[in-house]
DNA sequence: CTATCGGTTAGAGGT
DNA sequence: ACCTCTCCACCGATAG
């Protein structure tokens, strides 16, 4: 008896594909016998009709002994008992649907009116999208309501010129269907008294140690025994673990670095970044939001999130090109970095004349952990391109150089501040010394022909992520190749670099989520962890060692849906998870 | 070599 | 229970 459903099909289609070719014989003799009857397997039948119908009961026949009917039917079950039913949680940010209070007047075809068109033609349509041609003014003024012609647009379609960004405006940003009566008022209290006063705590608890350090002496470090106790109480079964936080897809996730209050922000694909203080019940009355704060300062994805290392500013990136930072005491979104082209308006910009237009966005950055206060980072480009972000004092671009013909997925900085890693569509995770990188004074022409240290290849298929572990003993990598590769010390190793361990992994998403990312544990300093999302059903956050063995899926009642994007809380003593998914909702797993 | 197309994929929200 | 919308994600094939 085969074990899997596989097989079985496997086998079922084997003994078919034996029938037909021991049945071969049968058309040739069809040919031959046409004058006295019909002739099928061995039989002569007076009528066509006849010899048809048994041909069909042969067939009927062996498709049934083929065990096919069954195999399909088990699995159509199975798919069925699969398929839960369950409705996500409705907590959360809600939208206020507005009822029209008067229906909108009827659409006319001015076609069919007769009317001129301002010479405006549809010059393409496909894919659901058009593309229109005419005098660029009247296709401008004709296809937008009139009071919305005069609304300003700004580089790269962002919300503003890069101006600071209150907490107010970036609530105000927001569609009218995310904002209530107490929104802003609540918005305001959490970022500007919750917040703060969470960090005061952090500087308290925190235990002041450089990356670097090999034996951190904290009292806060787990013993191995209550980590393993711990992974294994990881539950997501608690209605209240779960909250809509962004309204749309989320690409980016984190962790404010508090141990006293769990605060987990989301960046999503229409630029929104959401707060979500997971156990504050009933905080505000007025506000119904069970402790989701939602802001928009960008216009497009938020490709990654970050706090620096004492929680007092939350630092995010989006492919509109800008770069802000939250930061607590001046409570506003500064801007701290933008791309720009080369119109001579931005010449005083950091990042004048580096936007390409043509296909170019920021796709990735990262910190560095070198400094302390979140004011320097590194960012990656849909070009391939890699750039150091210094804004101590006056600020300036530290390099700008050419990794990749490629978009650049990830970037991951040693903890030894030295040795940069980078993984994207080449398919190739690469390990550069910065060090090596000639500052540019030019900060529009990248520099070329830096050779990488290392490499190690995925196929041929593209890397969604490669980070180094917090001990930075490791690199895992997440690939379109199907694959977690772990490679340890690949920052001691030169050319080319094979995995010390695949583990297969289905990270085929589709469009229509984001793809999977699998992140390290940020502190844990006597094992390293990491965490990745999965497709299994039932929806699993998979929690895997530093030598690539699974030590849990975690799935439960509350967990209804992929989470594309996860990571840790950063606290050594307390295990946290939390995932993101494709409507915005976020899953905490403790 | 570059542009474009179809296929793949999961979930929510509306009727 | 069914239908629609998502559409800079990526792969592989094909056209120019």
């Amino acid at each position: 008896m085969p074990a899997t459903r596989s097989q079985r099909a496997e086998a079922a289609l084997a003994a078919i594909a034996e029938e037909a070719a021991k049945s071969e014989d049968d058309v040739s003799s069809d040919e031959e016998e046409e004058s006295q009857g019909f002739v099928f397997a061995g039989k002569v039948y007076a009528k066509y009709e006849d010899m048809v119908d048994a041909k069909r009961e042969r067939n009927r026949q062996m498709l049934e002994k083929s065990g096919l009917l069954e195999a399909s039917a088990a699995l159509r079950d199975d798919l069925e008992a699969e398929k839960s039913t369950k409705r996500a949680t409705q907590r959360g940010i809600r939208s206020g649907k507005r009822k029209a209070s008067k229906p909108l007047p009827r659409r006319k075809s001015s076609r069919i009116a007769g009317e001129e068109s301002a010479g405006i033609y549809i010059e393409n349509e496909s894919g659901g999208r058009f593309t229109f041609a005419g005098a660029a003014s009247s296709v401008r003024s004709a296809s937008l309501p009139e009071d919305d012609v005069e609304s300003e647009r700004f580089f790269n379609d962002r919300i503003n010129d890069g101006s600071d960004l209150t907490v107010k405006e970036a609530v105000e940003g927001l569609d009218a269907k995310w904002v209530k009566e107490g929104t802003v008022t609540a918005a305001k209290k959490f970022m500007g008294e919750v917040l703060p006063s969470l960090v005061n705590a952090v500087s308290e608890v925190t235990v002041k140690r450089s990356p670097t350090a090999k034996s951190p002496t904290s009292v806060a470090s787990v013993s191995m025994a209550s980590l393993s106790e711990q992974v294994g109480s990881l539950s997501v079964e608690d209605e209240n673990c779960v909250s809509k936080v962004v309204p749309d897809r989320i690409y980016s996730i984190a962790c404010h670095p508090s141990s006293s209050s769990l605060i987990v922000c989301a960046g999503d694909k229409q630029g929104h970044v959401g707060l979500w203080n997971v156990d504050s019940r009933g905080e505000d009355e007025h506000n119904d939001t069970d402790g989701v704060h939602l802001f928009k300062p960008h216009s497009r994805v938020v490709t990654h999130l970050e706090w620096n290392r004492c929680g007092n500013s939350l630092i995010s990136a989006s492919y509109d090109g800008s770069v802000r930072l939250f930061d607590l005491e001046s409570q506003k979104f500064q801007e701290i970095f933008a791309t720009y082209d080369d119109s001579s308006e931005f010449k005083t910009k950091l990042g004048y004349g580096v936007d390409n237009g043509y296909r170019y966005w920021t796709q990735y950055f990262c910190l560095d952990h070198r400094s302390a206060d979140g004011k320097c980072l590194f960012l990656s480009t849909s070009e391939g391109t890699a750039m150091h972000v210094d804004l101590r004092s006056k600020g300036q671009l530290t390099f700008h150089q050419k990794l990749s013909e490629k978009k650049i997925n990830s970037l991951s900085l040693h903890s030894d501040g030295n040795i940069l890693a980078s993984a994207g569509l080449d398919g190739a995770v690469k390990l550069w010394d910065i060090r090596k990188f000639k500052s540019s004074k030019h900060a529009s022409k990248f520099a070329t022909g830096c050779k990488p240290i290392a490499t190690q290849q995925s196929g041929g298929k593209s890397i969604n992520s490669a980070f180094f572990s917090a001990s930075g003993k490791s690199i895992v990598s997440t690939t379109q190749n199907n694959y977690l590769d772990l490679t340890d010390d690949m920052h001691k190793q030169s050319g080319n670099v094979k995995a010390t361990k695949k583990v297969r992994h289905d990270n085929h998403t589709g469009r229509w989520l984001s793809t999977f990312m699998a992140q390290w544990h940020p502190t844990l300093s006597n094992e390293d962890l990491f965490v990745v999302g999965c497709m299994r059903r039932p929806r699993t956050m998979e929690l895997y060692n530093g030598q690539g063995s699974l030590l849990r899926g975690i799935h439960g009642e509350q967990l209804t849906a992929v989470c594309s994007r996860c990571c840790f809380h950063p606290s050594e003593g307390r295990l946290i998870l939390v995932g993101g998914n494709s409507s915005g909702r976020v899953t905490v797993a403790r």
